[in-house]
DNA sequence: AAACAAGAGATATTCGAAAATCTCTGAATA
DNA sequence: TATTCAGAGATTTTCGAATATCTCTTGTTT
């Protein structure tokens, strides 16, 4: 078995895209594409694709002949995005729920399980959350509206979980007291159960509880910045 | 006052894209980068851009190291689309009307009047819809939404509308008995009397009629290909 | 005849230099 | 002192050639 060699771009565009949406940059920063090169080991070109792509993603800000720079955030861009994410997430929940098979099921018991057995935080002083939680929160959040079948939902609520994930792992806060575990059982069981109304109102609650939660931690480093 | 000339690459890209969202090049289609470059009178990095800018938007597909084609149209697509585009703009819509003010609901009114005094049909033999009125028509139904004051919501919206767009400029059908001007009348009164339910019904109808005219059109057309 | 291999041509991709543009510094002017 | 201007340096943008890859034809082998 062969492992075809990857074309360039894709490498350093998902590269790229990592360390964005990793936190690498910070929010606002310039990304100027000589230093890029040389991080990257890439040319102009490759670089300036993977900005653009980026860009149209609503991950970078480009000004035309000026330059590309990390998507700013701010408390209100914050109470959109949640606004949209839980909207648009709740709609395609309830039509997972309504149509998802047993297949479905399966995949979502599955991904809930691999996410209940990753380690949370990293043994770090600061403990961070680990980049392997994060990605089993991801699938599982994704498994759960795989149901929907619905590729332009998903991709929509894919764009949107992006976003989101922009602005946790850039705060990289984490709440001692939250129960994020049991908030994740009570969406599976009334998933399960088939109760839309009930899974719907757990999973707004839940990211709700997120945004409120970024959104100190994103007020106090506005005060902090401008002191 | 100075215009300032734009950036080569943003006039090659808005020109490339109203020409895939017009209908130049059919679905499906390749798009080579050496006959691009000479048509619009660019670079391959220019064009190269242009193309995968696209892609992000998912009006063009994109397989590394074989090239870039125009978006494949389906009837399974086209019913996804108009699922969710039906869902969330629905959601806009109610947003709107409920938060949206004085300044708004004139918006509303002038997009309206415009289309309204703006000619659908052109004199072509089969007359065609016209590029003003397909303008009109967006401004309408762009201006409706802008009162949902969200931006990813509106980002959303336009991304479904454009793929919309490009189904229905493709197709080029129109139904000489259908009232269109009579659904938007609809639509426009419903949201002045700020009547939520209503003006989101009318909404939804307005564009499932749409889609169900397209699909027989595709349906049509595969028949047609298929023989 | 079918399967495979080699090679020519077509095409996508990458590169780095050339050109265009912007930004910032410091001197000249009002 | 504030404003304007020129120019050096930094940066983005564009270009077309060089390279890598794919595709299709043709010929060879089984």
């Amino acid at each position: 078995m062969t492992t075809r060699p990857r074309a360039s771009t894709e490498e350093v565009y998902a590269r790229v895209r990592a360390d964005v949406l990793g936190g690498v940059y910070a929010p606002g920063e310039r990304l100027k594409s000589t230093p890029l090169c040389e991080t990257y080991g890439a040319s102009v070109s490759v670089i300036r694709e993977t900005l653009s792509r980026l860009t149209e993603q609503g991950l970078v800000e480009s000004e035309p002949r000026i330059g590309f720079r990390v998507r700013q955030v701010s408390v209100d861009d914050l109470r959109h995005l949640t606004s949209a994410r839980i909207d648009v997430e709740s709609l395609a929940l309830r039509y997972a729920i309504e149509r998802g098979d047993m297949n479905w099921e399966s995949e979502v018991v599955a991904a809930h399980h691999r996410m209940e057995r990753t380690p949370m935080l990293t043994a770090d002083a600061p403990p961070r959350v680990s980049d392997e939680w994060e990605t089993a929160h991801s699938g599982f959040h994704g498994a759960l509206l795989e149901g929907a079948q619905n590729p332009w939902l998903l991709g929509i609520a894919t764009t949107l979980r992006d976003a989101g994930e922009f602005y946790r792992r850039w705060s990289q806060v984490h709440e001692p007291g939250r129960d994020v575990a049991g908030e994740h059982r009570e969406i599976l069981e009334a998933t399960l159960a088939r109760d839309a109304d009930r899974a719907v109102r757990a999973l707004a609650q839940h990211y709700q509880h997120t945004a409120d939660i970024l959104e100190r931690a994103l007020a106090e480093r506005d005060v902090a910045q401008n002191s």
